[in-house]
RNA sequence: GGAGAGUUGGCAGAGUGGUCGAAUGCGGCGGUCUCGAAAACCGUUUUCCGGUUUGCACUGGAACAAGGGUUCGAAUCCCUUACUCUCCGCCA
């Protein structure tokens, strides 16, 4: 969320902002302006009958240890008189902070200044491409195809003991996940990462402080009994390792690499374009967050988008690289670039991965802070990437590479799978 | 799951109703000393919300696991919840 500090300096620039990605704050800004004047008004004047409050138990206090009973006897009357008005005011003042919070929360991040205007993903800027398209096949087949002339992926047989969109893999198909897991782990690590294996389920604390509550509370798979969230990425876990807390300059860059599985509701958006792996309740990812200071931020966007990249290319996946519009950037994501891989039978580009500088909007949440030099407490700025999102990699893999003596590995997996064709 | 003990500042650890945001030690930061370092000595060292102020700064309030209660006054007493530890039980 945006700090109130700030909304109330900056009011025009917010609402102005805000307008790329379609989010009309005007009416919003104004009853949190509003808001935000009342309880700065309680919170002074509760502090004033408190202030009064105290001098009083003091003198109370004093007077008794001097053994003048009756005069402390008086003030107490005075001091009962207070109390009540402080209770009323303290009721307020809470009214007012929840009320100011509610609708805090509501207004999205401001998108970066290189954030292209656009309502759809129509609308996002290609800014670049990479391999060849080869439009080579009517005789390709598509995933779900190969993976049952190859028996590797079972999509029946997960209809039958959990639901549709909980797939078996099988034999080679397995062996590629791990491997595939695996290879990204790796890879995260030589490039500096951290690598943790976080808890997959989570509290309401740290699914609110990643932003999944409270707008996106029907996407995630509860456990009610014990309160807890079935994560639906390794963010939520990884970026609530810092939640309150309060970093040292030497702390950074704090880089960490986490594989999950994720599990997402996926609640409305079921439909014929989402066959096989191109969407799944359950689905292994391998994640990378970074926690860095503001002036260093977009400098670690870059550096991750360039990592991504280099994931797709050793792979020898086509790809290409968007710059999500105002319409389609997320509500914490103030700069996205989604990356989307070319899959051969299907025809179509597939979404494997998104990166995002949140800036400090998921910070403020957490308060997550750092310490600079000079002693001032300041929030850090969260990025996080998929590094990536194994279905759609695996379809196009499998797509990409088939040949009539089977399907190609990667080169690159072939140290982790063990075999060079399935 | 049963029984008991506990939760205080970055860490260790005092504090059982009044001037305690909290002794002391360690650590951190600044300084003196030194060619430099160590030692020693001196100083400093939590966070949040307000007010005055361009800023430095000054100032009011809040926070001793969380929430509630008793009281003129709570780290200290009472209740609820969470967590930790020890023993027992169960267990990959």
């Amino acid at each position: 969320m945006l700090q109130i500090g700030f909304i109330r300096e900056n009011s025009e620039t917010v609402i102005s902002r805000l307008k790329i990605k379609n989010f009309d704050a005007a009416a919003l800004v104004a009853r949190i302006l509003e808001t935000d004047e009342k309880r700065r008004q309680a919170q002074t004047q509760l502090d004033q009958y408190l202030a009064e409050a105290n001098k009083i138990a003091k003198s109370i206090g004093q007077l008794f240890s001097q053994g003048k009973k009756d005069e402390a006897n008086k003030m107490r009357s005075r001091s009962a008189e207070i109390k009540t008005q402080t209770k009323a005011l303290s009721s307020d003042l809470e009214k007012y902070s929840s009320a100011l919070h509610e609708l805090v929360v509501q207004l999205p991040n401001l998108p970066h200044i290189s954030v292209p205007p656009g309502k759809s993903s129509d609308d996002n800027e290609i800014i670049y491409q990479e391999g060849d398209i080869n439009e080579k096949g009517d005789t390709d087949l598509p995933h779900w195809d190969l993976a049952k002339k190859h028996n590797i992926i079972d999509f029946e047989l997960g209809n039958k003991v959990t639901g549709a969109g909980f797939p078996f893999y099988r034999g080679k198909g397995a062996r590629l996940q791990r491997a595939l897991i695996n290879f990204f782990l790796e890879e995260g690590i030589k490039a500096g990462y951290t690598e943790y294996q976080p808890p997959l389920l989570v509290n309401e604390d740290s699914a609110y402080g990643t932003g999944q509550l409270p707008d996106k509370e029907g996407q995630m798979y509860t456990v009610p009994v014990d309160g807890l969230y079935l994560i639906p990425t390794a963010e939520v876990p990884i970026t609530n390792i810092y939640r309150n807390v309060i970093l040292k300059e030497n702390d950074f860059p704090i880089k960490n690499v986490a594989y999950s599985n994720c599990f997402r509701r996926e609640a409305g958006s079921w439909g014929s374009h989402v066959r096989g792996l191109n969407r799944l309740h359950q689905f292994d990812k391998v994640e990378i967050v970074q926690i860095r200071k503001p002036e260093e931020s977009y400098q670690a966007l870059e550096e991750m988008r360039e990592y991504v990249a280099s994931l797709l290319r050793k792979l020898g996946l086509p790809f290409r690289i968007a710059r999500l519009c105002g319409g389609d950037v997320s509500f914490t994501s103030a700069l996205t670039y989604d990356f989307e891989v070319f899959s051969e039978a299907q025809k179509r580009w597939l979404e494997v991965s998104s990166v995002s500088n949140f800036e400090d909007f998921q910070a403020n949440r957490m308060k997550l802070r750092y310490k600079t030099k000079e002693g001032k407490s300041i929030l850090a700025h969260t990025l996080n990437g998929s590094a990536l999102a194994l279905p759609r990699i695996v379809a196009a893999l499998l797509e990409n590479n088939q040949t009539d003596g089977g399907i190609r590995i990667p080169e690159v997996l072939v140290p982790y799978t063990g075999f060079e064709f399935i």
